[in-house]
DNA sequence: CAAGTGCCTTTATC
DNA sequence: AGATAAAGGCACT
């Protein structure tokens, strides 16, 4: 199946799915396989096209949020050229619409791991808590549900190699097995409101819940904080902050909850209300191209 | 190749 | 409030 992509509304597959906001995409020759889902969707991008199979165009659009207004956003949130650049070399980059019990479950494995490390994870909680689908005689597993994860032996966790995530996953997992959380509802409930319901889960700190509001609950204002954006701040915005509090955070590793929503809150006023997107250009051009 | 460093941080404790 | 330490183990240099 093919969707045209219109011009004016750029897309860029290869950005959207390698900048790191989702972790269970591989690319197989010029195809992207990942599974979304119960099933493996398979896309490629040629010039103006998107090719898609095993899936059908309504859910995919929705996905790869191409009903965004890409154009009116990056003109939204161009407010220097910092962020210009990072757009120019990843325009079309957009913000998936996950699903958000996958979403909370990866970035509570994704504190204090690199990329490589997050897919591996995932990849091990899947193949042994999920189910095995199949697309062009390659093996793919669903995500765990809550209950899988839930009813999961610490043994079977441990061998994920979560390391002491394993006990926050397990928790959440119960939590939500329990229907502790209507994500329906957080979907449409304000940012602040949603991001205090998902810090009462174990393992869920402000910057994990900031990835699973922008990246799963459509709270586009979310500015997560991690290591590259602190040093995007440090490198380039270094003024719109006191000398006294640059060099506090300068010298630590670790941010304080006061100076995380400092550096936070100044994304989100400075960037405006899609600060998100300008934050995953900002991440994803760090980490390549610095 | 071994060893050190860093990793899209959170939590517990003082 | 703020500082400090601890918590897997993998990937990269």
């Amino acid at each position: 199946m093919k969707i045209k992509l219109n011009p004016s509304s750029p897309f860029n597959l290869d950005a959207t799915l390698c900048c790191g906001q989702t972790f269970r995409w591989d690319k197989q020759g010029e195809w992207w396989y990942g599974v979304v889902g119960e099933s493996v969707l398979k896309i490629r991008q040629t010039e103006n096209c998107l090719e898609i199979e095993n899936t059908d165009t309504h859910f995919v659009k929705n996905y790869l949020g191409l009903h965004d207004d890409l154009t009116s956003i990056l003109s939204q949130i161009s407010k220097d050229k910092h962020i210009k650049q990072a757009i120019a070399t990843f325009t079309g980059l957009r913000i998936l619409r996950q699903d958000p019990w996958e979403c909370l479950i990866s970035y509570i494995c994704a504190t204090y791991k690199n990329i490589a490390a997050i897919k591996r994870m995932l990849l091990n909680l899947s193949c042994r808590l999920g189910d095995k689908v199949w697309l062009d005689s390659y093996d793919f597993y669903t995500f765990p549900t809550p209950e899988k994860l839930a009813k999961a032996s610490a043994g079977e966790l441990a061998k994920c190699s979560l390391g002491y995530r394993a006990k926050y996953v397990h928790e959440t997992a119960k939590m939500v097995y329990e229907n502790l959380v209507d994500f329906e509802r957080l979907k449409k409930t304000d940012y602040d409101e949603a991001r205090a319901e998902l810090l009462r889960f174990p393992g869920i700190g402000q910057k994990v819940a900031d990835c699973i509001l922008l990246f799963s609950l459509d709270k586009f204002e979310a500015f997560p904080i991690d290591v590259w954006i602190k040093r995007v701040i440090l490198r380039h915005y270094k003024s719109h902050f006191s000398a006294e509090f640059i060099s506090k955070i300068e010298d630590k590793q670790s941010l304080t909850n006061r100076e995380y929503e400092k550096l936070s809150l100044f994304g989100r006023k400075y960037f405006g209300k899609f600060a998100g997107y300008a934050q995953e250009y900002l991440y994803h051009y760090e980490r390549t191209l610095h």
